[in-house]
RNA sequence: GCAGGUGUAGUUCAAUGGUAGAACCCUAGCCUUCCAAGCUAGCUACGUGGGUUCGAUUCCCACUACCUGCUCCA
């Protein structure tokens, strides 16, 4: 994988979120959502320009882990499962959690978990996990269990917090036809690897490669599209032969980085990040994080763990279905185990929303804003000016040409000047400036955003001169 | 969900118990032959709902949204 990089120069690192976001809302990367009735806490939109960018970024990874590497291969599962997955996977009830929150001292408990302790502390042996809130929250009152930080006996009602959303399938509101959406898109891929397996004639390893929206009822989300309730996932489940996986946790590190630096990221930004023994899940082997240098502070982007056979074994338990792959070779039999490279679109859309921001000092009272996207994620490749009005026609002649192949913008509002910075402060690489030579020669002046170098070709190769310019 | 702060055009700021001004941005026109020129005109705001009051953007209450701290994680 080549490593392109852009101008790197004298840059300010965004130093507060809100110019960014002041920014996206301005010139139509990210609105906060439903806005004209007030807003709905934690959702925001993708304008104009954020769509194409966000998209790039999808096609990005979709034509580095699927198009070009030879394990993988891709799916697109539904949001609505089976409920059934989600008791196998746990989500059901590790986050029934009954919840309390002392009105004292503003800490939060598990109310079953507060009366287990206080049972063992007095020599009882009490199991409190699977009762009722009423039975819980009589024994706490009867038997007199104070808050453990503070020492009061002063707690709100009972509040479970499911992580997931529940909504309902069919038309009657009833348990019985409660579904949820997904809170995470693993699942689809493993509820699917045999059906991929064997459609694909594939041999192990293999990779199942999937985008698409997941939703968690954060109890705090937050930093703008950092954290929300609504996200997008990009899922690997790389199945491979246990034994084998550390090596394959390795290569994927590596290959997820390479992905990040190829469409422009600055690497002084990245760093990885191993999980501790204590933070592992009890059965996952290994987990690295690539982190990135948010103005608020380093942040998760991608996941990269080794989750053995977990899941697997677990879908196999409950569905008594058989999920093992036999090595057509050797004919050994085993359950796969599994390295899944997971990562947010939105959190990378920011990552490179931040990366790429710059602010350039031009003069003592002047500064312009450059947003240095690598060419293949910005939202418009080339930007075609008139340096004239007088030149509309042709120009619009080019535009409608080039139109065909990339998004490409069209301005011919105000002094080229203006129009050059409008484009840089959106990220828009390459501005194409058709002048009054141009009548006579057929030719046009590219100007280069990064570098600010101008060209000048035959109007019969800007597309090719681009499209050379935008490949990764 | 809890605590603290904030809420006036797209942005940054004013003023006011008698419904609001500016700058930048944006739009249109004139002008303009390569990096924010100029001139003219124009668009655009008191978060929402109650209450007090003759009258509320201003005072009070509730809600909502955003920012900062506690939990979780892609």
């Amino acid at each position: 994988m080549s490593v392109k990089t852009h101008k790197k120069g004298i840059r300010d690192m965004v130093d507060s979120m809100e110019k960014l976001v002041a920014l996206c809302k301005n010139r139509g990367f990210v609105y906060a959502g439903s806005e004209i009735y007030g807003g709905l806490s934690n959702t925001w939109d993708y304008g104009p320009l954020g769509v194409e960018l966000k998209n790039n970024i999808k096609k990005a990874w979709m034509k580095k882990m699927v198009q070009e590497n030879k394990y993988n291969v891709g799916i697109d599962a539904a949001i609505l499962m089976n409920p059934e997955v989600w008791v196998t996977t746990g989500h059901v009830s590790t986050f029934a959690d009954p919840l309390i929150d002392c009105k004292e001292c503003k800490t939060r408990h598990r109310a079953d978990k507060l009366i287990e302790e206080w049972a063992t502390k007095h020599g009882k042996d009490v199991i409190a996990d699977g009762w009722t809130d009423e039975e819980t929250v009589k024994y706490i009152n009867d038997n007199n269990i104070v808050c453990p930080v503070c020492g009061k006996l002063n707690f709100t009602a009972i509040r479970k917090f499911n992580l997931m959303f529940k909504t309902f399938q069919g038309t009657t509101e009833d348990a019985k036809s409660e579904i949820y959406l997904r809170p995470e898109t693993a699942q689809g891929i493993f509820v699917n690897f045999k059906n991929v397996l064997r459609t694909t004639r594939r041999k192990l390893p293999m990779g199942i490669c999937q985008q698409g929206k997941a939703f968690r009822n954060e109890i705090t989300p937050g930093n703008f599209i950092f954290r929300t309730r609504e996200f997008e996932q990009m899922e690997i489940e790389f199945f491979c032969k246990p034994g084998t996986d550390l090596e394959w946790h390795e290569y994927w590190k590596e290959t997820c980085k390479q992905f990040l630096l190829a469409l422009g990221a600055h690497e002084e930004n990245i760093r990885f990040r191993n999980h501790t023994k204590e933070e592992l899940s009890f059965y996952s082997n290994a987990t690295a994080d690539i982190e990135y240098k948010f103005p608020f502070g380093w942040g998760e982007v991608w996941g990269i763990a080794d989750r053995t056979n977990y899941d697997l074994s677990r879908h196999m338990e409950a569905t008594k279905q058989d999920l093992t792959y036999t090595d057509p070779e050797t004919n050994e039999k085993y359950v796969p185990f599994v390295i899944e490279p997971s990562v947010g679109v939105d959190r990378l859309m920011l990552m490179f929303l931040c990366d790429s921001y710059e602010e350039e000092k031009i003069a003592e009272d002047d500064t312009r804003v450059v947003m240095h996207f690598h060419p293949a994620i910005a939202p418009y490749k080339a930007a075609v000016l008139p340096l004239s009005k007088k030149l509309s026609e042709k120009a619009i002649e080019l535009h409608k040409e080039l139109s065909k192949t990339f998004m490409c913008d069209y301005d011919e509002a105000g002094s080229i000047g203006k129009r050059y910075r409008r484009e840089d402060e959106i990220g828009t690489p390459y501005c194409i400036t058709v002048d009054f030579d141009t009548l006579e020669d057929n030719q046009v002046t590219i100007r280069d955003r990064d570098t600010m170098e101008q060209v000048r070709i035959p109007i019969s190769e800007v597309e090719e001169w681009i499209s050379k310019k935008i490949e990764y």
